[in-house]
DNA sequence: GTCTATAACTTGATAGAC
DNA sequence: GTCTATCAAGTTATAGAC
């Protein structure tokens, strides 16, 4: 399970290179460059291209399922649940930034039978969300709504992290997540 | 100023494969089979891929800037103006949906000097769009934070749209919008 | 493991006949 | 205006020497 310093390394750059330029604007090229090797050189670690986006993609939706599960389990009213879920996104777009936009944004440059291997665990993780705010407005901790839409909205918003963090640090990044989470919560409340 | 049938045909074919596969992905001679022409006539009426690319983006940037200006002019309170933004918004996302993904996401890849002219007028329009907000904010109609939380938080969150809206018409427009409208405007009060 | 060389292919765009 | 033919450049990936 040890994965090689040369293979860590190739891993990372390809992070960041198609967090920068997006996955079908980066070349093995480029990716070499980065890492100090000829193109060809990099096949002596992987096997394509695409292994390194299934890889970035895949890791990064286990630790959204992982914690997830882990939400479930306890139990804490809806409130909290939708706290910590919120609190778990901003913690993994602050501390795993370039995996966070290729998450995001470059899943759909997966080809079969990954990509809908991906949106079968999108669609399992956005039910599963889904359903504590439909019991949250159940118990009338939060606002009748269509769930689709809170859905959606809390998702897209925690999105914008992972392109507003690396640049400004102007304001700490506890009161961004206090401001963040509070502006979610306050969308919910009653 | 007349645009030929053929072109505008070009425009729109282009508008629809660009959102569907984003600008990278599509080829030219993707977009000429569903024109009905072959990949060189297309330059007959167009002069490059990039060109397609230009007019949708800026044509949408000055969709957003107008309706800005209009609301700017008018004399409403901040929480008034806030709201009518955001219908412009939801207006653009659910009239033009693939200028909207386009205008969202595939922006970065105008080459220069159009993309510093691109993020020009999105940086004006955010800080316009800052300006209200921070004068809700000091008239208490608004709970204090941040701004530029504030302002992502709204931005991202109203361009879910553009992805969710062309397939699920379960729930009526009408009542998506109010949701949503609902949803972020309870995010900002007090 | 890394390199050079190259295969096999796709891309945007042009030339020139009709 | 549309076509066929083609160019020039870039792509992922492999072969084989070292």
């Amino acid at each position: 399970m040890a994965v090689s310093p040369t293979k860590k390394k190739i891993l990372d750059e390809a992070s960041k290179l198609f967090q920068e330029r997006g996955y079908l604007a980066s070349s093995m090229r480029d990716l070499a460059k980065r890492v100090g090797l000829k193109a060809s050189s990099l096949y002596s670690h992987i096997g394509s291209k695409e292994e390194l986006l299934q890889k970035i993609c895949f890791d990064s939706a286990r630790g959204y399922l992982e914690g997830m599960r882990a939400i479930e389990e306890s139990d804490m009213r809806p409130t909290k649940k939708v706290e910590q879920l919120i609190l778990l996104h901003i913690q993994i777009a602050t501390t795993d930034v370039s995996s966070m936009t290729i998450f995001s944004e470059e899943w759909r440059h997966l080809s079969e039978p990954y990509l809908q291997e991906f949106r079968n665990m999108r669609r399992d993780y956005e039910r599963r969300f889904g359903r504590i705010l439909q019991q949250g407005m159940e118990s009338g901790e939060f606002t009748e709504m269509n769930v689709t839409v809170c859905l959606s909205t809390i998702f897209t918003s925690l999105r914008w992290l992972h392109r507003w963090y690396p640049e400004k640090r102007s304001i700490s990044m506890k009161a961004l997540e206090a401001d963040l989470l509070r502006f979610l919560m306050n969308g919910l409340r009653k």
